[in-house]
RNA sequence: GGCCCGUUGGUCAAUCGGUUAAGACGCCUCCCUUUCACGGAGGAAUGAGGGGUUCGAUUCCCCUACGGGCUACCA
């Protein structure tokens, strides 16, 4: 770190929707940089133009601003070191590429598409199942390292096309010191001449990544796991490039895996087990296909990023609900785990109950509102103020409004009969219409008021209230949940109570 | 197949050679509540196996097993 300003960069590839996974590597990168006072770059790795889609980097970018993880620099962002797109910096490459062919480092291949299958169809066998364009292989295609310069040089001009490849030496042993996992050691044996520049004149990840890191001058560079593998070629690419003195240090995250079975989480694994994947909604503009997101879920940022932040870390107190400032500053990559952590939706959503508790009334009214509005109800902002802080505490989502109160607002569209009618007796309904009655002759609507005058019903006619007070609750609310019964009485009115109580007779008495 | 990474209850996990092996989620019981939750009190449940090193290993080393990742002109 030495007194270099700290610069950290969250690199996505615009493909889809952004992933847990994605999202907490960005966590990461947001929490070290704040930490320690850096600076935290997007960069959109959009060298794939077959797999670009669009408005995916827009998503990517409204997710991390609504977890409250915004960078400061990228595209949307323009900082001292852009542009932040890899497509923009095209021209760039090149140069780096052919340096590497100058130095040694790296050559052209002509190999078509079906050459290279034929190859691998060729060297495959029993105990090499997937054969790599290696040192051994290189010999045997067409390259500027099998090919006079002459017909190199005919075949450059004529317009062939062609990649350049690393050339990755043999029998050596690359280190790499990972803050996380510690010195690795790769043999060279087992590394392939990766492709540095595609035919289309387009970097691959591999130089892409060590050039703009480079120039975008990353002190800090996290990725996951399924990185390691290709590590040791950026790190011979730093070397060759000249740049060893200025590489990031590495720090390769664990992944996050399947509730269930094993392998890292997919977005399949979401709509398989009910749970998102993604940080919110996602659009597939092709397809039109919706995939639900945690925001949309009814999850708080302040709870998504929480419970991603444990999932591979924690800073040894045993705390778990933490805000943004807390986790920013109790973040020590030291305390990253190794291993692969997997997801577990019902503790997610435990982090959410806890935030929804912990969270001003004020703050969540406008979210609620927003909900029943999606819901079809213009939930009034007067009543939601009394029912918000009345049902918070029951709700791990916030979509759990909805179950929790909306009886609040409109007379439940269906009545659990079950409940009560196999108690039923001739007398409830007598108490119930008498009761009615009570009710509207009631001067004042109070909870207090409403539930004295109950009970001393309730004894006058012999009957148990507790056998009572359920039937009640199932009338006005059409269920056996929701907050005590009394104050949702008062809350919704008289006629609204009395009309629930008289609906509610008829559809138990007809069940 | 090869290479690399990993392995403490069902899950997330603490422990940095000596502990009755924390805590949380989930589950179970009880209390509170004649709803459902919340809350409170308890409970069941863990060091993959085998070798070393050491007075002493969950902790250090090796082997095995298991799990994962990678093995594209995708990232």
């Amino acid at each position: 770190m030495n007194n270099k300003e700290v610069r950290v960069r969250f690199a996505p590839s615009p493909t889809g929707g952004l992933h847990l996974g994605g999202v907490r590597t960005a966590l990461y990168n947001y929490l070290f940089a704040k930490k320690h006072g850096g600076s935290f770059v997007l960069r959109i790795e959009d060298t794939d133009q077959g797999r670009y889609v669009p408005g995916a980097e827009q998503y990517i970018i409204d997710c991390l601003e609504w977890c409250g993880i915004s960078p400061d620099e990228g595209p949307h962002k323009p900082g001292p070191y852009g542009p932040y797109r890899q497509s923009e910096r095209k021209p760039n490459y090149r140069k780096f590429a052919e340096q590497l062919i100058e130095s040694g480092n790296a050559y052209y291949a002509f190999d078509t598409p079906a050459e290279l299958d034929s190859m691998r169809e060729q060297f495959k066998s029993e105990s090499n199942p997937s054969p790599q364009y290696n040192s051994i292989v290189r010999d045997h295609m067409k390259n500027s390292l099998t090919l006079s310069s002459e017909e190199v040089k005919k075949l450059l001009d004529g317009g062939t096309p062609h990649v350049i490849r690393i050339k990755i030496p043999t029998s050596s042993d690359v280190h790499l010191n990972d803050m996380i996992r510690g010195e690795v050691i790769f043999n060279t044996d087992q590394v392939d001449d990766k492709v540095l520049l595609k035919a289309d004149g387009m970097p691959t990840y591999h130089l892409a990544v060590v050039v703009d890191d480079y120039e975008m001058k990353i002190t800090h560079a996290f990725r996951g796991e399924e990185w390691l593998p290709s590590a040791p070629v950026h790190v011979l690419l730093w070397e060759y490039l000249g740049w060893k003195e200025n590489m990031p240090l590495w720090a390769h995250l664990p992944l996050i895996l399947k509730p269930d079975g094993k392998g890292k989480l997919s977005k399949r694994d979401g709509d398989r087990l009910g749970f998102p994947v993604f940080a919110m909604d996602w659009e597939d503009p092709k397809t039109n296909e919706i995939t639900k997101g945690f925001k949309e879920m009814g999850f708080l940022p302040e709870a998504f990023i929480n419970m991603l932040a444990l999932l591979g870390w924690n800073d040894g107190s045993g705390e778990e609900v933490l805000s943004l400032d807390e986790l920013t500053d109790r973040f020590s990559i030291e305390r990253i785990h190794k291993g692969g952590a997997k997801f577990d939706f019902e503790k997610a959503k435990w982090f959410n109950g806890e935030w929804i508790k912990r969270t001003n009334n004020d703050t969540l009214l406008p979210l609620i509102k927003q909900i029943f509005q999606n819901n079809g109800i213009d939930a009034e902002v007067k009543l939601l103020q009394q029912i918000i802080p009345m049902v918070k505490d029951r709700c791990h989502l916030l979509n759990d409004f909805i179950q929790q109160s909306s009886f609040f607002f409109i007379a439940p569209a269906e009545i659990d009969t079950a409940s009560v009618k196999p108690k039923w007796t001739e007398n409830k309904t007598a108490f119930f219409t008498k009761w009615i009655e009570v009710l509207q002759s009631l001067p004042d609507w109070d909870a207090v008021i409403i539930e004295n005058e109950f009970k001393k019903m309730a004894e006058a006619e012999q009957i148990k209230p507790g056998e009572l007070q359920l039937p009640l609750r199932i009338m006005l609310v059409g269920g056996k949940f929701g907050p005590p019964v009394f104050e949702i009485a008062s809350l919704i009115g008289k006629s609204s109570t009395v009309s629930r109580i008289q609906n509610g007779l008829q559809a138990i008495e007809q069940a």
